[in-house]
DNA sequence: GTAGCTACATACCTACTGGTATGTAGGAAG
DNA sequence: CTTCCTACATACCAGTAGGTATGTAGCTAC
């Protein structure tokens, strides 16, 4: 992709980025396992000295890829936009909604890349497991607090459990993902998100 | 496996059935891309021949693995004990219930042998992706089959869509093997039981 | 200017991958 | 008893994987 051999710049952390932004892509497409290191670097201008001098193995730029990538995506696209709403019950399928209508056609076969490599790498690497736990952890706890403190605006019914909500609201999310990069269908997204929206009525607090 | 160099004994149908058996678990545990050829092979008493005797390629293997083990697993697991429920509604939860305690300690972090399958090859091979979607969805229509009738029989209230409920239960027990297979804790497992539980109570017809 | 560290590029290596070529024993058919 | 196809076993191979050894240009400190 460079235009030519241009008197090179350094730029280590650009650089650093720029591989973790195509490893991404290359990962999200083929899976982790299912990437090549070549494959990955032959997507960028550099070469495999410059892979190996940011990255030790491999699998330090998986774990890479959990710790700041994707822990950066789940704030970004989940747990930031909800605090834009007074009602978190009403926020989580609006939000949801929002991405969806945001996903491009072709990225839809693709799922969630966070629940992809859930999938795939938890039961092979441990370590690679604890920190997508984490990243999903965090994602947990974000909904937790929107729900706790819904809970305190009356919005949500008392003996709703917050903790044990907000495992089932991320869990549809990550399901309603995989369920539609099989079917191939936004018709299922759309059905997935109305039977969740309906599930968080039935816990709204009637108003007195 | 073989005790010693017995004189070899014939029956292409149980090797071929060993060959299944072992791939699998090795699948089951590393992925199917993770997997190799060689090491199924070293877990049974044949060689290479042999394998590539059964199956033409290693993609063939998974095809297979597929139309067959997996949709018989479906059927054994899921679609089957449902027969025996007067009320899916209070089946379905009764049987996912069951399962999960029938689940050894040791098979909780490896997930469900078929979403797994799903998440890392449906994006990577249109092929295996559509076998795997032949399975999800003759699970979805066994499920949906189960709610039509419930619905003649005055169990499901008349104004929901069984398709779509079918949908949402299916890809709710997939989550909640996915979620437990990272969290490796079968309270969560749980905890999603009971909130599905607690949603299809509410889809249930008031009584007369 | 130059010493020296950093940020890469190039060339190379070993292990292992899926897959093949070929040989041979089992067993039903004649 | 032989024929012949099937069901394997054995040996081998080319490609590619992750990873390394080494060289060198950019940049900072002095």
């Amino acid at each position: 992709m460079g235009e030519a051999t241009e008197k090179r710049t350094r730029n280590p952390e650009r650089t650093r980025a720029q591989i973790l932004e195509v490893a991404f892509k290359e990962v999200f497409r083929h899976g982790f396992q299912g990437v090549s290191i070549n494959e990955i670097i032959a997507k960028t201008d550099l070469t495999k000295g410059a892979f190996f001098h940011h990255f030790e193995t491999k699998q330090a730029l998986g774990y890479a890829l959990a710790d700041e990538t994707l822990r950066e995506m789940v704030l970004a696209r989940w747990i930031r936009p909800l605090e834009n709403y007074e009602n978190p019950l009403v926020g989580i399928p609006e939000v949801l909604k929002k991405v969806i209508d945001a996903t491009p056609d072709e990225s839809i076969p693709l799922g969630c890349p966070l629940n992809n490599l859930i999938q795939e790498m938890s039961s092979v690497d441990p370590v690679f497991r604890d920190k997508l736990r984490a990243v999903l952890e965090l994602w947990i706890e974000g909904v937790e607090r929107q729900l706790r403190q819904a809970k305190k605006s009356g919005y949500l019914k008392k003996e709703v459990d917050p903790r044990r909500l907000a495992e089932f609201i991320v869990m549809n999310h990550e399901g309603a993902f995989g369920m539609t990069k099989i079917m191939r269908d936004r018709q299922v997204f759309r059905s997935l998100h109305a039977s969740l929206k309906s599930y968080l009525e039935t816990v709204m607090a009637v108003p007195a």
